[in-house]
DNA sequence: CCTCCCTTTGTAATCCGTTACATTCATTAT
DNA sequence: ATAATGAATGTAACGGATTACAAAGGGAGG
């Protein structure tokens, strides 16, 4: 592959003027220009990017962490991601961190060594001690997980409002008994929507039972099962669930169907993935405006490369009401 | 921060020096390398790899090349990649093209811009035209989707003898009535499939009717609603279906749920995605390798870009049977 | 003590574009 | 015709690491 010196050469200018031509700045002459143009047709020349970046040190790469792509949740930000970041020349590094520590150190280094120019998270198992260092010396925008009164802009919804009028909605409905399926509180998003449901019941004076809640592991569909099966064990089962991802909320509803007599037990669940339509029945679920998330997040950490100001964005979310609260 | 020459200055060494010690390097006296390590730590020092790739001309970056994540069967190979492509200190670069050209345009020119040292295509949308030219230069490796007796090496299934085997096993219930939901027989796969489901028919004396086969649009579930609906409506219901994605098969377990009466139609999807053990039936399936298909193609990849040669390799699939074909 | 040889270390070229600054060229005003 | 002005182009430094080759250091043998 030609270089820039042999572009040069063949179009009898000197390197300046290619890169000018290049880079369509101004003051090239058309004669010149179409010199140019046309050795670089002839010798079939692309600029390395590798040179380029070294020299304007970036990468036009955004670092996209997240736990795994497993959850249709993320796939639906990654595109909102993926899109606006190619509309303004960059392109997304996909890292799953699988949770694990030693790949968010792999990662983080990748920042510090140029190899991205900022970082996106949706990963709420991430560091946030290590994540707010890196934030000191490197853009970074949280998506979805946040950190309460932090120092990194994040966008995000309203978990608590969202969680207690999905309850509330429960309530309505006639539910007085109201499970929680949960994952692990050291996530902010699981804090915030517990807090919404317990918000709900106090409103309606129902009491708050340590047995309906259910801490999974991860949000994977097999831990809703699970979840459901212990709560079908109780001696005061709930008329209702509300399972705080729709992976597991949809877990949860196979785990009703497989019970004999297949009690008829609300659920509502969280994201409303594509899969939530599918389901037997089709899930109640609160949407949240993924695509645009992504998006958002991408012209967040654009603005925060450029050392604007940016402020966290809470964005609207829906109740999609489905036939699993419909009896 | 610090570059190479900071720190050779700090240590009263040459950069040579530093490099060796950073690429262990042998010849390099302990006491010296104390020296950098120190300065090194001392001064936080990060090698740039914007500086390192442009040297050695590569950038250690692969790019995937594929439709869309919505579809689960895409995160599961991706796994399989990530972990193998980490493993071997690579990263991944996701490129969801949409079906878009101008897209895939984009991304092949990052290939020949050294932006990426290497390509696997998943995308059955590819053009495969410009994949074989850039094959050409550049190690290119073809996942799941690929070509017949083409020159790019590929790691996928027997398509023709899973789908062969799925109406094999359909007829064998008792179903002389099957109906295939097919993708656009543009792509490969969809061929294949096709005519594994000939196959069996043929060998059965079945009549094959073209009714009976439906094409989609595209693998959304949506589209598997409405092919199913489509089928219902003919005068001669097929009493099994074969959909070559779960996702379609989803989409159609759905639409013969909507129907008044709940037909008794037997169901088969294809690749196992972990939502099909979510349905209610749960769906009989053909179950692909795929975090292994990913892990081979990262490895097939690594080899053509040691300029080893590369056979193709075509893995073993399983036919996994629910409760969708069980009356 | 000197030479030879091997190991460790240093020097400088190289990868490829970008851009500040210098230079050339053409045009307009005087 | 000449100076002044501005536009177009060229020169060379620069970004940060790697590595071929050169040089220096150290130890062994005579």
């Amino acid at each position: 592959m030609a270089n820039i010196q042999q572009i040069a050469k063949k179009a009898g200018v000197s390197v300046a003027t290619v890169s000018r031509v290049l880079n369509n700045a101004t003051s090239v002459t058309p004669k010149t220009r179409s010199k140019v143009e046309h050795a670089i047709n002839e010798l079939n020349y692309e600029p390395s990017m590798l040179g380029r970046n070294l020299r304007n040190s970036e990468s036009r790469q955004i670092l996209v962490l997240l736990p795994g792509i497993s959850n249709p949740f993320y796939s639906e930000i990654i595109n909102g991601i993926q899109t606006t970041a190619i509309a303004n020349n960059y392109n997304i590094l996909l890292c799953e961190t699988d949770s694990k520590p030693e790949r968010e150190n792999i990662y983080f280094n990748m920042v510090k060594n140029k190899l991205a120019d900022g970082v996106i998270s949706m990963d709420p198992t991430v560091n946030m001690k290590k994540l707010k260092k890196l934030a000191e010396k490197h853009p970074v925008i949280l998506c979805s997980e946040y950190e309460k009164g932090g120092s990194i802009p994040y966008v995000t919804i309203d978990s608590e409002l969202a969680a207690y009028q999905v309850v509330k909605h429960l309530i309505r409905l006639g539910n007085e008994k109201v499970a929680l399926i949960n994952s692990d509180e050291k996530f902010l998003y699981a804090r915030l929507r517990r807090s919404g449901y317990e918000r709900a019941l106090k409103e309606f004076n129902l009491p708050l039972k340590s047995e309906w809640i259910y801490h999974t592991k991860n949000l994977d569909f097999q831990q809703g099962v699970q979840a459901m099966r212990m709560l079908l064990q109780l001696e005061e089962k709930p008329s209702a669930v509300f399972a705080v991802s729709d992976t597991l909320a949809i877990g949860a509803l196979k785990a009703i169907n497989l019970e004999p007599g297949h009690p008829s037990i609300a659920v509502v669940g969280f994201d409303n993935i594509s899969f939530s339509n599918m389901t037997n029945p089709t899930l109640t679920t609160v949407s949240q405006p993924m695509h645009q998330m992504g998006c958002l997040a991408v012209e967040m950490l654009l603005s925060k490369m450029k050392n604007e100001k940016v402020d966290s964005i809470v964005l609207e979310h829906e109740l999609i009401i489905r036939e699993s609260t419909m009896g």
